[in-house]
DNA sequence: GTGCTTGCAAACAGTTTGCATGCGG
DNA sequence: CCGCATGCAAACTGTTTGCAAGCAC
């Protein structure tokens, strides 16, 4: 019924985001450049929910000179070209993972105690979700859900509480 | 199952905020000034959401003095003493809106189209969210949900549309 | 009076933008 | 070489904070 995705399922999935970026660039007449590409690897290699100061260090070890600004304009770029999506969940940062595929949308589980992020899907609330605003007199278009928790075995916790 | 709450329906219940404000004040040896009495004012009169600047414009009307630093100082005071509770919904400015008083809590449902928020509560759904939690290994403390969604009926709609 | 409060301006964090220069196609 | 891209610094938004003066108790 639940559905836990590790981080690493979708690993083979990202292969051809490059492409999906190139062509993406092509078609608005757009330039492939050394830190677009630089950047685009660090996204790739990074986990799944990375903000921009983020990338932005781990970008500058390849190549120091590359600004903050590139890199905002890049990730937007690759948030219109539909490779990321960005998203607020703490307040301040904004986080950017890779975009669902098709019918692969997910929800997120948040541990309190280590900050652990779970993606999750579940089909129950997916539906019950639509009934909701059916009920209410709406028609759902998508929807936005977060659980924060707490482990209940500490084995998942305590690795990350030390960091 | 569904149960819709307009923002009316906490109208009585606001009454007594007052009281809730004023002892939390005195708990702490802080004072009651004609800022924070005008400020509350402000908020009560409000509809259920709303975000400090348009608590400041509000306040600037009774006494154009009060800044708006007093005014973020006293929306923080308020969240403290649990008569608010602070929200991030689009993505830039925080909004406040009345804390659940005990059982009654509620998610949001967000129309696309006139931005109207409606409130409901779903006990299939929390009870899910629960499992769902269980299932992944974790014991959930609080979720955060809103549902996008557009009006089936437009009659909701068009009234809010115009403005 | 004591010291919490205030308004103002300055500081802040995250993000965006203007501009002269650089470089891809 | 045309014009998009870049780096830098400055602008900007929402929010917080330092400070001298003001007011509650």
């Amino acid at each position: 019924m639940t559905t836990a995705r590790s981080p690493r399922d979708s690993l083979p999935k990202r292969a051809h985001l490059h492409q999906v970026f190139e062509s993406y660039l092509n078609q608005l007449g757009l330039r492939q450049t050394r830190q677009r590409r630089i950047i685009l690897d660090a996204v790739l290699a990074s986990g799944r929910h990375v903000d921009a100061e983020t990338i932005a260090n781990e970008v500058k070890k390849t190549d120091s000179s590359i600004g903050l600004a590139t890199v905002y304009r890049t990730l937007k770029m690759m948030t219109d070209s539909q490779i990321l999506v960005e998203r607020h969940f703490g307040g301040d940062r904004a986080s950017f993972e890779f975009a669902d595929q098709g019918d692969e949308h997910h929800d997120h589980l948040i541990c309190k105690q280590c900050g652990e992020i779970v993606e999750f899907y579940d089909a129950d609330l997916e539906k019950r979700q639509e009934e909701v605003a059916k009920n209410l007199g709406y028609k759902l278009i998508h929807h936005k859900m977060e659980l924060f928790a707490e482990c209940l075995g500490l084995d998942k916790c305590e690795r990350k509480n030390s960091k």
